[in-house]
DNA sequence: TTGTCATTCAATCAATAACTTGACTGATTG
DNA sequence: CAATCAGTCAAGTTATTGATTGAATGACAA
């Protein structure tokens, strides 16, 4: 064990196996949101307030995510290093090679969407010109916590009732948590199916905000 | 567990522990450099047959090698999935957020050549020029399962004996396994103090196959 | 066919990990 | 100050994992 690669490689594996657990890469998810109590998270997640706690930890740990102290809460949110960037890593090669996701993929998401998404490059193009509606269908909390430029925030449950403040003639591109989101996949088919142009973005808010692209955090939700 | 976002998570948990493992992971590494038999793998790692075995094989389930049998021998290569970008994520993530990995990294591979290595985009872009040499310091067998064209292979154990091969007017750039591979680090330190203008390639012989650049394979062993 | 070699399988043991429970700490509120 | 609330800690249980050993397979050679 003192030889230095062999010491390297068991540090990647360390790093490794803090992702090597669906409850932890869950909170991970909850937490690339943007800032949330234990509480909150163990609600999200379906955990207990105990094991959330120390799955939290572990993460920590690691650096994925950060914590401080508001009152008597203590907030997680993402840490600082290329998380999202890794995270993407392991969903490109599991997409390529386990057929179990692909299956689970296409019987759950693609089945709501047989249309292609739009890439973030795309995205950030067609936002240049103007000639796009964005539509944040993530809870407000969450879009308060951050969202992209411009975006329409109406939470997924809430889409029917408020039908109006989206634009008819316009291109409306819907996103959410990340590329295994359901919101956004079912935004897009409830709205499709009611005569509206729209699309999913490809991948998620962290996603966005990862890869440096500017982002709201005010209550700004006005159509860019 | 019936819901397709906990589902996806667990497929997701399940490849990061299978890289959670230090001696997986270095078992990878020396099937990236080309087709190995089990025994080989177990020599360069130094596991026992039997848990090298078992070891490939969880690999192999998760898809990040392949096998075929020659003869009485098993043959282990990389995967065909994104596995060396994954990888490579990893190690990315290790080196901003692991302080044990800078500090290992700074001890036994920094001091050992301070100057800043070569990247693969501007490697390739000085080959086009024809102003630099390439080494190959890989054990023969090794460079004879794949190499960057044009290198020149001379082991590390040889580099003494065969000083007269290398360019004394030409710049050189080394490369050997990977970013973490000692030999072109030492060869880069013996080199320079014999006063050779050498650097070291960034990554190594993987990462350039896996970026899809040209790879020679026959003993092609002339200087470009 | 028999023997040999490389690999895999099966059984075992020790170590580790995840989750639960209940007690504990630290900050806020009455 | 006492009560309450959010989070953490510590101990115990169960399940999983990694390494070892020796036997079993499958391919080849005499």
């Amino acid at each position: 064990m003192t030889n230095p690669k062999t010491e390297i490689f068991e540090q990647f594996a360390e790093l490794a196996r803090v992702l090597g657990q669906g409850n932890r890469l869950e909170l991970l998810e909850h937490a690339a949101q943007g800032e949330r109590s234990v509480e909150r998270l163990a609600q999200l997640t379906g955990l207990s307030p105990a094991n959330a706690s120390q799955h939290l930890q572990v993460l920590r740990r690691s650096g994925f995510v950060r914590s401080r102290r508001d009152g008597k809460r203590m907030l997680y949110r993402l840490g600082d290093g290329p998380v999202i960037e890794l995270l993407g890593a392991l969903r490109r090669y599991a997409e390529h090679s386990r057929a179990e996701v692909r299956g689970i993929v296409s019987d759950y998401f693609n089945r709501l969407d047989s249309l292609e998404p739009v890439s973030r490059e795309a995205l950030v193009k067609r936002l240049d010109d103007g000639s796009v509606a964005l539509l944040d269908v993530r809870p407000e909390d969450e879009f308060a916590l951050g969202h992209l430029p411009g975006a329409l925030n109406i939470p997924f449950a809430d889409l029917e009732r408020r039908l109006a403040e989206l634009p008819k003639d316009t291109e409306i591109v819907a996103y959410c948590r990340g590329p295994y989101c359901v919101l956004s996949f079912e935004a897009v088919a409830a709205l499709r199916a009611k005569g509206y142009d729209i699309k999913r973005l490809e991948d998620g808010f962290p996603e966005w905000k990862a890869a440096g692209l500017p982002v709201d955090t005010a209550g700004d939700s006005r159509l860019s």
